[in-house]
RNA sequence: CGGGGUGUAGCGCAGUCCGGUUAGCGCACCUGCUUUGGGAGCAGGGGGCCGUCAGUUCGAAUCUGACCACCCCGACCA
């Protein structure tokens, strides 16, 4: 058991708290519900920032810098939009010591200042489509926060894409919420739910919303990534039209699409346990810790020259040498547990005398001996074992948690043990979902993509349904 | 915004009820020696406008009043 992290069976809630401090990855800003990214925060925020990254440009999308501060008349533009996120705007009344002419809003998110600039980029079919990303902080003024999952600036990126017609813009969003799910799988190996948004759950001034939505070790849904279809609603609101191949002047058709810090709350929830933080090695911006054990400086000496011997030529990004000599190597040991890093080498006079190496894994704790020789392949092997093991883990248990239920009264029972619920709702009657969350605390997550073509009566109003949704409680 | 709690060293706390030496303890930090294969030991040392402001008093961390901040639990959200 480490120190000072409280057991998961115990309180969730506060487990998930020591392991980002005991971890050392964020702390309170003296601003309520800021947060400080440390290093090894922020370093995990790097790693998926890159690979993300890598992806929208696989897919023909460039990055732009659209400013902080948004004239508060813009976001007045698209009437449900404003509605949406009015509520939770931080504005700038003052600068330079004087009042503004008019107050500035920081942006809760940039459709509406992206769409003024879009007006003067798009004249002709040929700018589009327009595919562009951003990496930005943005600011939603949250009644309550935690840690990665909910704070009131977050670091996030915003795709916003301008496409000629109705289908392209749809074929967008959807292959967006794709690139999402295939980036949870294979780098924060977490399963995802993938589907659609209620009409009560979607993004405000969207046509529909496309989700990704994981299932958290407690048993509580988490809203991983978004990938919204905005029709034509932002285009109207900002005047942005195009001269077509048949001469028409049409409004352009719009998509955004989002993923947070808030993956890195998702990352800790599915992996981490009582122990500390577990990262999926593709996320680990250093997967392999060595820890040379020594007794004295000749011992010092030889176990030193022998790490650094082994890792010769090795990339500087893949391996790290604990080489401090004012903590014993069980002080190490834990440590590099806390943080996550998916294998420890242990490396004593003993190993270098057989050419061995001790490698521990951070997933099962086992410890293997391995020989010197050859060890970057083996390690990378034990890697790929390790993310590998991490979805597969995951996935069990989310399979496991999740439920087929029919009738109202036992969804209401079980939902308080936590899991995704496949259930029949009439979602088309925004009452049944009001009912739904007043009865139980819980939502319809999604409506999934691959839900088996079935038809039965809403569990509330007993309306015909076509096809399941899924619903949970939900962070 | 409602309910609960807390403000004393970087962190965690005691002291406050019942005012009175130089405000104390653990962890962390610095120095030295011994240690080092699962969170080391001993010795020495540094570090405080006791949340803020005002009051009572010869004297306030302690009593009174006001204010501020943060945390936890409920109504909104990625």
């Amino acid at each position: 058991m480490a120190k000072g992290i409280t057991e998961r069976a115990k309180d969730y809630s506060q487990w998930y708290i020591d392991v980002v401090k005991q971890a050392d990855m964020a702390e309170h800003s003296p601003v309520k519900g800021c947060m400080v990214i440390k290093p090894t925060g922020y370093g995990i925020w790097e790693k998926i920032q890159q690979n993300l990254d890598r992806m929208f440009k696989e897919t023909g999308h460039v990055n732009a810098y659209f400013p902080l501060l948004i004239p508060e008349s813009f976001l007045k533009k698209e009437a449900e939009h404003v509605e949406g996120f009015a509520p939770e705007c931080a504005v700038v009344t003052h600068g330079g010591g004087k009042k503004l002419e008019e107050p500035l809003v920081v942006r809760p998110t940039s459709e509406t200042i992206i769409w003024d600039s879009y007006r003067n980029w798009i004249s002709s079919y040929r700018d589009l489509p327009l595919l562009i990303n951003q990496w930005a902080n943005v600011l939603r003024w949250e009644m309550r926060t935690r840690l990665f999952l909910r704070t009131t600036e977050f670091l996030w990126q915003e795709g916003h894409t301008a496409h000629a017609t109705h289908e392209e813009a749809e074929e967008e969003a959807y292959r967006m919420v794709q690139v999402y799910r295939r980036f949870a799988e294979e780098f924060l190996a977490m399963p995802v739910l993938v589907g659609r948004k209620t009409d009560k759950e979607k993004f405000a001034g969207a046509l529909h919303t496309y989700c990704i939505e994981a299932l958290m070790q407690d048993g509580k849904a988490l809203q991983a990534g978004t990938s919204h279809h905005l029709g034509t609603n932002f285009a109207k609101a900002f005047d942005v039209q195009f001269q077509d191949r048949d001469s028409e002047r049409k409004y352009v058709h719009a998509t955004s699409w989002g993923v947070s810090t808030r993956l890195i709350g998702g990352m800790i929830m599915t992996h981490s346990d009582d122990s500390g933080l577990v990262i999926p090695p593709r996320l680990a911006p250093v997967p392999v810790v060595i820890v040379p054990i020594w007794r004295d400086d000749d011992q010092m000496a030889l176990t030193l020259a022998k790490a650094r011997h082994i890792t010769e030529g090795w990339d500087k990004l893949f391996y790290k040498i604990d080489d401090r000599d004012q903590y014993k190597p069980g002080y190490k040991f834990n440590e590099w547990e806390l943080k996550g890093i998916p294998i420890r080498i242990e490396l004593g006079p003993r190993d270098v005398e057989n050419n061995q190496v001790v490698a521990v894994r951070r997933d099962t704790g086992e410890k293997v001996t391995l020989s010197a020789d050859g060890l970057r392949e083996n390690l990378e092997k034990m890697l790929d074992d390790i993310q590998a093991n991490l979805f597969q883990r995951a996935k069990d248990r989310t399979e496991a948690s999740t439920h087929t239920v029919d009738s109202y009264d036992e969804y209401k029972e079980r939902i308080k043990g936590g899991g995704f619920f496949r259930v029949f709702l009439n979602h088309a009657d925004p009452k049944v979902e009001e009912r739904l969350q007043g009865d139980t605390k819980s939502t319809i997550r999604c409506i999934p993509f691959d839900a088996p073509d079935e038809e039965g009566p809403c569990m509330i109003t007993g309306a015909p349904c076509k096809g399941r949704v899924v619903a949970a409680q939900s962070y």
